[in-house]
DNA sequence: AATTTCCTACTACGCTCGTAGTACTACAGC
DNA sequence: GCTGTAGTACTACGAGCGTAGTAGGAAATT
């Protein structure tokens, strides 16, 4: 149901506010969205009515207003969305995925460094942790 | 217009068997797809048909069939939809995703030494190539 | 020549999205 | 008390998607 793979990149832009701002009504939301042309203020209601309707946020009344709340995690968010990228052009390998990025320019040698020191981090926690 | 980020899973599942076969027809395109419930023959058809309007796919005439073919290479399809999911997810930097993989589980220790080989191969690739 | 098989073209249908208008309600200020 | 202002609910509409049926032609088979 709360399949958060499925959704869709101004979805995504939509979360990306609550999840920065925590409970927002549908004014502020429109206002942390940050659009080039912004939507109108029913536009994003619908949005979020929507996403509430399908799980993704929640909503509590204060006042005579909603506010509305993410209840799906960025961090799963980001594994699902991750997890579908991979299975669709990695071979389903999230590890292809880490050699493409790694071939590429964007990722530049202060992100090497920053990789490698990360990569010596978990070795040594692996080590200690369940071996 | 070929803009791939868009691509939804079961077209992107119809390019990699295009990718992976070369020019082939629509049966053996249906055949290709490995789905758990197969798709009509005209289902798959009309798929072909929408992606060659989009100017994803090509088509050439052979006999009295139509060959397809991707117009767009695997590796653009990667780049867009990484940057996409970089864009959406990880505040726009590669790196952040790069960061998110290397936190999870699936990523193995043998991966991890692949990695570091990939990163010395770049290192070294660096300081030859383009200082 | 008639039939079956394979393929293309066209049409359709329900769904979600992006987008927004309209209508109604409730509080805020004059 | 009347008039913004802001918010919610409901409705709508065109587009693309997933899905597939039907019609019609051409090639293979009998």
């Amino acid at each position: 149901m709360t399949d958060t793979s499925q959704l869709t990149s101004l979805q995504l832009a939509v979360l990306r506010v609550l999840w920065d701002g925590g409970d927002m009504g549908v004014g502020e939301v429109l206002a942390g969205l940050q659009l080039e042309r912004p939507l109108a203020f029913t536009t994003v209601s619908t949005l979020l009515t929507r996403l509430e309707k399908r799980g993704i946020l929640g909503r509590r009344k204060q006042g005579r207003q909603y506010l509305y709340f993410a209840k799906v995690g960025r961090e799963l968010a980001r594994r699902e969305k991750v997890d579908e990228l991979a299975k669709d052009l990695f071979d389903g390998e999230v590890s292809h995925l880490v050699q493409h990025l790694l071939s590429r320019e964007e990722v530049g040698d202060g992100d090497l460094e920053r990789i490698k020191q990360m990569i010596a981090a978990r070795e040594a926690s692996d080590q200690g942790g369940q071996a």
